[in-house]
DNA sequence: CTGAAAGCGCTTACAG
DNA sequence: CTGAAAGCGCTTACAG
């Protein structure tokens, strides 16, 4: 910027002011620096100017995923990006791969870059390490998960009602052993899940059995192994509670030939569930609309609002095509 | 930070010090800075901090992609990241969704911010807008096509050597009309795909049939609908050029009732393709790869490497699930 | 309308 | 080992 004004022959202060086209400059003298400006190629430094700028912003997002390649969280880093666009604001974003130290480690490098407001997918049990900037005025919103030991806005789903609309679906088709195979009970969705299929069956006046219920499964490999192990004592149905999960139990029903035979409801919609023998009935989120409330709610924390906490659910919605309409079976073991 | 110095009564360049760990500083002074930091909570401003730096490194590394909500995108993103995480470096992304002045945006956007390199997927058809940095010395690697008009690192996948590979093994099977279904071709992958399409054809002294080829098809509903319109003249096989377009066309022959008589090879292996009846034969890329790859050359370029432009190919693999494996069938209609 | 000067939050020679 | 001072690239009152 120094080099464009001696170029055009002009102070500091006026290069400023026509590249970011604030204040009356003459027409002439703003020629002149335009023809600086393209002669050199130059761009300005838009992080030096938000650190002096007034406003301090930095246009700038920063986004903590589990991970930025599973299709739910891309939809929601996706809608996001959406809005987030829309304001100019670009998005840093990162994988926590499930690690509370890496979850800690994103949120810092981003407040340290100070982004203008955190979105976070936490899987840690504890955020109050976000206590200062939180107290600073960075907006905080949670997703897919509220937060623990702090306050911040949070986007979820409807994790404990979907899961009870999925139990209860097999239920009214007559299943009365209904598998449940989830991720660990410390992250939240996966105890939420857990809540509601426990919440189904009560209702339903059964009791729910140990032995069909396996939790601390988190890739669609291990969800294949339980699957399997599941199987044994043939429950009639399966409610897999995430969608590798969902996709590891398919595997696993099909290698064993008992997919027309066990009813499989999943949470979480799966690419070319549809196309499937039978289709794969699932409690479907809305990921992108997650994000893209999430960034509202950030941006209009940006805009001025400082009212209390707002917790935003997303409705989920059952999808039938067959796999959870099957009927209960006699064991054939 | 002058907070910090004033609450542990030293100056601000012991804070620095301290904060960075670099210079040698008394343990008792060190202590009492640690100290105002805990009690402040304070964290070093990162963009100040790089202002002036003599490095002037950010730490940031730029990518545009055409959707981070496209499974293949978002895998390649994902294998950035893992690089990057490494070197302690963080990620700012952004969707271009095939608009070429959303690329422009976004690589300025970036720029702008001072990223320490850039890693593009492009889809306009010039990419010397980037010349300015280029020559500023700002390290550019390119993912999946390589750029125009601008000299820079590139990583991709064999696309024309992969889609011969799938037409040559349809071919082998007996298929003598074998479909294609593509994206535009301005859009290298897509051309490059078709070239590998014709080269079988024409090895096997085959010659295209236009009625055969359809281009334009960038999404799953578009490419259902010219999957159907292409079914009219009965080709015996389809090769689909992309993972959107093989979703499309499997729609389209599972409603006509095609699917275990019209044989087909994607573009892009799909999540589930194993399970589907018949299994879906693809080309399988490894967008992962691509990622690591393109993050690897960027960092080499950044430790120093002034070498020449580098292409690096990755390889495809042929996975055979039983889709590709049909045999060509009379005509039905 | 334009420029000289101060300063955003930090780092880094330079003295001491 | 520590501090005073200059300066990274920019913006913004303040005069003129």
């Amino acid at each position: 910027m120094k080099d464009v004004a001696g170029i055009a022959g002009v102070s500091l202060a006026t290069v400023s002011r026509v590249v970011n086209g604030n204040a009356d400059v003459t027409p002439e003298l703003a020629a002149r620096v335009h023809e600086a400006v393209d002669l050199l190629g130059f761009r300005r430094d838009h992080t030096a100017s938000s650190l002096r700028r007034s406003d301090r912003v930095s246009s700038t997002l920063g986004i903590v995923l589990e991970d930025v390649s599973n299709p739910f969280f891309a939809s929601v880093y996706r809608g996001v990006e959406e809005v987030a666009r829309e304001r100019g604001v670009l998005t840093l974003a990162g994988s926590s791969d499930q690690e509370p130290a890496r979850e800690r480690a994103l949120c810092e490098a981003f407040a340290s870059r100070r982004v203008d407001g955190l979105i976070v997918a936490r899987c840690g049990e504890d955020q109050s390490y976000l206590q200062a900037e939180r107290r600073a005025g960075l907006p905080l919103v949670f997703v897919d998960r509220p937060p623990r030991f702090i306050d911040g806005d949070a986007v979820v789903s409807d994790n404990a009602g979907g899961a009870r609309i999925a139990v209860e679906h097999l239920l009214a088709r007559g299943h009365r052993r209904i598998g449940f195979i989830g991720d660990r009970e410390t992250i939240h969705t996966a105890a939420e899940r857990l809540r509601g299929y426990r919440a189904a069956l009560a209702a339903a006046g059964i009791e729910a059995d140990p032995l069909l219920i396996k939790t601390g499964v988190s890739t669609s490999e291990r969800a294949d192994a339980a699957a399997r192990a599941l199987l044994r004592p043939v429950p009639t149905a399966l409610f897999t509670a995430q969608n590798l999960i969902t996709i590891g139990a398919l595997r696993a029903l099909r290698e064993l030939g008992l997919q027309h035979r066990t009813a499989l409801v999943g949470f979480d919609d799966i690419m070319l569930g549809d196309l499937l023998e039978p289709g794969v009935t699932v409690i479907a989120q809305d990921p992108r609309a997650i994000g893209r409330r999430a960034a509202e709610l950030l941006f209009s924390r940006l805009d001025g609002f400082a009212g209390t906490t707002r917790q935003v659910m997303i409705a989920t919605a059952l999808i039938e095509r067959g796999s959870g309409e099957l009927p209960p079976q006699a064991s054939s073991s």
